[in-house]
DNA sequence: TATTGTTATACTCTATAACTATA
DNA sequence: TATAGTTATAGAGTATAACAATA
């Protein structure tokens, strides 16, 4: 019986499996703590993650969107959700009418800092126990070039709004 | 204004980010391409790689679900689509009359057959594009410890079936 | 005309609890 | 009694397409 006609780069494959497996394992771990301290979705927290970060606590929809994930649609439904909780605000942009800036308030930030201490721990007990100072220092010199490579190819992904020929009934 | 009260270790910080925004963005990749190609999302396409990767091309219902992911139930799910779509059989266990033994059929490998060039292309430029083979090496040497410690430790996440104490209605 | 964002919609997926059957 | 698996159910999340408004 056949193997694999080409068989792949068993490296590559131990890489690539174990990549997908510890990010899976880990984002698992990561709700389940996020939503017991805080009622929080991993996507939620990033957003909120991402405007604190910023001086003025501030993005447009679109960079958020760009940044975190997803299509427009889905990033409107979670700021909405953000908002309703009164985590964010949402007020048009100065620069641009038709931009939305995102805020994060201080219920937001606060919500931050309560659930902060325990997602670093998860994060430290599941991700980083077993590595060293120096490890999580050559894992980040390895993922983040990956990082940049990925954002600076969008392959297939995130092709902005497609439109289509029109006209023809 | 306070910053964070306990600054994080800003090296496994960058490290954390860049791992979820790596695989966040490989995986959009890979379910786009898996759509494409093959219909399949993400999920059974994991499903079928480790029954074909199998020498009877079997696995019982609960190792799948320990192995993949999630509940039982959310393996049922999936089994009864790959099972709907010919890509799998399911049938008694000989050893144990509970269990069940899911098989990947020839469809199943054929389809695999089919989408593994195109998956294996988008890992390799996405994933590989930036690295070397030293790297890919020094990456799996990193992520496999801290995948088996995952499985080793599990903290949170897939408490085996819960029992409530029952009585006292 | 291109871009920003929202809405409506339809669908996929996931988990919980209750249940059956076997060890 | 504990384990394997299914079913019913209910909810959350996502994307697509159509739309309104501004650049």
């Amino acid at each position: 019986m056949p193997g694999p006609p080409h068989s792949v780069d068993p490296v590559r494959l131990g890489a690539y499996f174990a990549l997908i497996e510890v990010s899976s394992l880990l984002r698992h771990a990561i709700e389940q703590q996020l939503s017991e301290a805080g009622d929080l979705t991993f996507v939620r927290f990033q957003l909120l993650m991402r405007l604190a970060q910023t001086p003025t606590g501030s993005h447009r929809m679109t960079d958020l969107a760009d940044a975190i994930v997803y299509s427009r649609s889905g990033l409107t439904y979670q700021a909405g959700l953000l908002e309703k909780a009164g985590l964010v605000t949402r007020a048009p942009s100065p620069d641009d009418d038709r931009a939305v800036v995102v805020t994060i308030t201080e219920a937001g930030r606060a919500l931050i800092a309560k659930v902060l201490p325990g997602h670093e721990e998860v994060v430290g007990d599941l991700l980083f126990e077993p590595l060293s100072q120096d490890d999580a220092q050559t894992l980040a010199a390895l993922l983040t070039p990956i990082r940049d490579h990925m954002r600076a190819a969008p392959p297939r992904s995130s092709a902005s709004r497609r439109r289509r020929p029109s006209s023809s009934s």
